[in-house]
DNA sequence: TTGATTTAGATGAAAATGCATCTAATTGGA
DNA sequence: TCCAATTAGATGCATTTTCATCTAAATCAA
């Protein structure tokens, strides 16, 4: 079925912003020497987590990696030194992934960059009502 | 500065919002055997201009495409017969884009997948005053 | 007018991405 | 138990994207 004007321009939005938004933090990165915004995103899932470590797989469902591309991101992680990839007991297929000290460091200097990106962009809303319904407007499109 | 825990929500779900949708549209267009979205963001700005034809540098600005990246799927486009690129008599270093016959027929094939989609996704809001706060909201976030 | 700067667009090379497929291990039924 | 189906992850290949650079034309300042 056609889509209303109203979802039209909303859909237009959210891609004109995310793109440029997130264009503009990750050449910032670029600019500062550090590595992409997605590398980001995966250490500090690797630093946050409770546990021991977490699985490609569950990364992958969190932050909508492509497999293949995960794959080789850890590649380059590993190869960088920020990441271990190790075997995985349980299951001989699989591998758990462990942020490193090298790691963490590296995850606290891009956050020194990102963290104020993301303060220089969202801030421009300064009504927390308002960031938060669109935090919640969006979410509850991909529920 | 370091953002606010709102604002760091409302980055994160633009984000996976943007992501996992555009994913998802793109996949279907593909498995439709489509070509991807963002040939659709050239062809109907080239259909729906009321001048005689587009500027390249006219379209990397609106839809925020990379120079380098504009220019082969331009080359892609007309391989397709789907956009003429002429040049531009007012300037010796200018091209001009028209959308061909075929160009319009396949933004309209496109059309016929995209839209139902954009419905699909944006949809899951049927509050037309919370669509309309969302597009507001993200707006003002690149204004 | 002329020389420096900017702008439009193309292109080579490298990196990232996506797709299909592969291997190996696990799971689930009959 | 045994075999088919599923799952985790890696990898070859093709396409797309980016970066840096290049050419040519236009603009701008002296």
């Amino acid at each position: 079925m056609e889509p209303t004007d109203e979802e039209t321009n909303l859909w237009i939005a959210l891609n004109k912003s995310q793109r440029a938004i997130y264009r503009a933090m990750d050449s910032e990165l670029k600019v500062q020497g550090l590595p992409p915004l997605r590398w980001y995103d995966v250490l500090w899932e690797l630093e946050r987590t409770k546990r021991k470590g977490l699985r490609p797989f569950e990364i992958e469902k969190t932050h909508l990696f492509e497999q293949s591309n995960l794959s080789r991101l850890l590649q380059r992680l590993v190869e960088e030194g920020l990441v271990d990839v190790l075997d995985f007991p349980d299951d001989g297929r699989g591998k758990v992934l462990k942020i490193t000290k090298k790691g963490r460091r590296m995850r606290k200097r891009m956050w020194a960059v990102y963290g104020p990106l993301i303060h220089k962009f969202m801030g421009r809303i300064t009504d927390v009502d308002e960031l938060n319904n669109a935090s919640s407007t969006l979410k509850r499109l991909i529920d």
